[in-house]
DNA sequence: AATAAAAATGCAAACGTTTTCATTTTGAGG
DNA sequence: CCTCAAAATGAAAACGTTTGCATTTTTATT
């Protein structure tokens, strides 16, 4: 691992800076971080040297002193996906605004590597790091907790999570769509669902969908209850063998990834949506309200959730102290559209 | 701006780890960075202090040093999309396997933003940096030519770019599909892209397009060629407008996104896809394959991009060399599928 | 105009590592 | 078992800021 100096002549710092302004490094510094201290006319003249200088502040060499890097992790499941993509924009886009910056980092669905990750973020002194969801191993957990950095779940809202988090009930979302498709009379429904392990989104979307069926006296079984990753091809293929022999009126899917492959589905097979086959999806990615029809589903305020999430953990590392509401719900809004009919 | 320390009794540091190894903290530090100057028994007396005190070390501190954080940014239009999750992720990953993470950031197409973003990842000392095309303000360059940061562009090749980069040929992308429906016969040809301003990924396709046209004596002029952003809905709400009253036959779109939106209008319309329109995209992106019909496109590697520039930028800055070879071009795949037929 | 209080600035000691140089330990060859 | 080179370790000086404390300057009060 060859090492070298970046440049000999180095950028200039602070000090350079204070040579040219006639000032002391301390003035220099206190301009940059509570500029209000200074007065006007030495202001200016710091201003000017750090412009002529093409000075750029080391911010690195500041958090030695003060602990605070201004950069702030977020772990996500997956990048490569329309699932996290408005929550990860909003919540950088959030941050710039506060003067931070983001870290991020996918997992890929397992828990294990989350413990590589928080590791290497650690390193790097994030002032305050976002995870998605409630289910995460015991072990980065300890690392966070035992340096006392700032933590939010998202995502998911749950009223007794230890930590604090900001998201939306999965529970009702599930709830919400399966009960709709009861509504309109159908019984003969088909559950597609990614695997349920270490995705507590997931889980409590499915048992909300489950609290539905068990109201009916009906049950999920294997029968009726698919398995799916988050993936548009998969769930197409799934629902092209399921089409062939099931005669379900009716499939709720675990997000919209898999209902945009349902709908393929039944485009590839000439099955009408909604007339023969109604379908409900959970998030309101980008191009379901688009699609033809369009996707009943349920809308998930993501960008909002990225938003209050880095406001949170501002906050928090601006305070320290855990933010007023610890658990926050954030509201969801059911999206009636096309893919759905009376039975 | 409250500000606190940590934690007083701080976590476990350097030297408290070599206190209790008994070796000195320089040993210490020489375990992490270079093990196999450290004698075995050693070495183990460090790995199970480290471990029992829970040592995480401080990359920050250490890059006081040795001026690398371990941390590469990268910076790309939007994340919320799409086209570069496929790239972010990748790279991310990449970026992982080096031990090293990625600080990322969006302008939203708007080049001035970018300045502001490249000064805030240089204040977190980045070793190197990824920037998606050619375009770029002035003075985010400067300030990274002056600091000797390692910089790619990415995503668009560019034989005559005067910084390493590693893309597609975006022209070719366009002249391809261009051809495509020539060769199909079609003649009478919408093409929708969006405000090349800026973006010399578009701009290249386009001209790319414009090169088949010309060669057929046709030429693109307000009447065929439409501005639309990449979002589904404006491409669908566009779409559904032109086909009132335009009796083209094919539309070639500025990418995929648009392309789907065009798909949807058709479908919103009940214009059969290729039998009355035929469709082409440019990137191949989530989806594209698995809609109905399956839309002809060129595929743009992008998993392949963001791992090359990932390895190249991490090559960089460990030789402080340039690359062997400055401009990559990576190959695209012309998907021929069900959304064009002959006229 | 003199004085006290407040505001602005400077000095120098941190912050937690890495690294150079010096010193000690180890091992090979005789 | 001794010598000497090589390998392993240690001591201490950086790295570029921030900040507590001391000092100087300004402002308000009389």
């Amino acid at each position: 691992m060859a090492k070298r100096s970046r440049s000999l002549k180095g950028a200039p710092g602070i000090v350079d800076v204070a040579a040219r302004a006639e000032v002391s490094p301390a003035t220099v510094s206190r301009f940059f971080n509570n500029p209000d201290v200074v007065k006007t006319p030495t202001r200016k003249r710091i201003e000017k040297a750090a412009n002529d200088l093409g000075y750029i502040r080391d911010r690195m060499a500041g958090s030695m002193h003060n602990r605070f890097s201004g950069t702030i992790g977020l772990i996500v499941p997956t990048i490569d996906n329309a699932i996290f993509s408005e929550l990860i924009e909003a919540f950088a886009s959030q941050l710039l605004e506060h003067d931070r910056t983001m870290l991020i980092a996918a997992h890929g669905y397992d828990l294990k590597r989350e413990i590589g990750i928080v590791r290497s973020l650690l390193e790097r002194r994030i002032d305050g790091i976002a995870l998605v969801g409630q289910d995460h191993d015991a072990v980065p957990m300890n690392m966070l907790a035992q340096r006392n950095i700032p933590v939010v779940s998202i995502w998911n809202f749950d009223a007794n999570s230890s930590i604090p988090c900001i998201g939306a009930d999965n529970f009702e979302a599930g709830r919400l769509v399966a009960q709709h498709l009861f509504d309109l009379g159908h019984r003969n429904i088909i559950v597609i669902f990614p695997d349920t392990n270490g995705n507590d989104r997931a889980r409590d979307r499915l048992r909300g969908v489950e609290s539905v069926f068990t109201s009916k006296q009906l049950n999920l079984s294997p029968k009726n209850l698919k398995t799916c990753p988050y993936d548009i091809g998969e769930a197409k293929k799934l629902t092209m063998k399921i089409l062939e022999s099931d005669k379900a009126t009716a499939v709720v899917c675990g997000n919209d990834i898999i209902s945009h492959g349902v709908i393929f589905a039944c485009q590839a097979l000439g099955v009408s949506i909604p007339e023969e086959l109604s379908i409900v999806g959970i998030g309101d990615f980008a191009g379901s309200a688009h699609m033809e029809p369009g996707l009943t589903t349920v809308r998930l305020p993501a960008k909002r959730i990225g938003i209050l999430a880095a406001n949170t953990l501002v906050s928090m590392n601006e305070t320290g102290t855990p933010p007023k509401n610890k658990h926050r719900k954030v509201e969801m809004s059911f999206m009636n559209r096309g893919s759905t009919a009376v039975v």
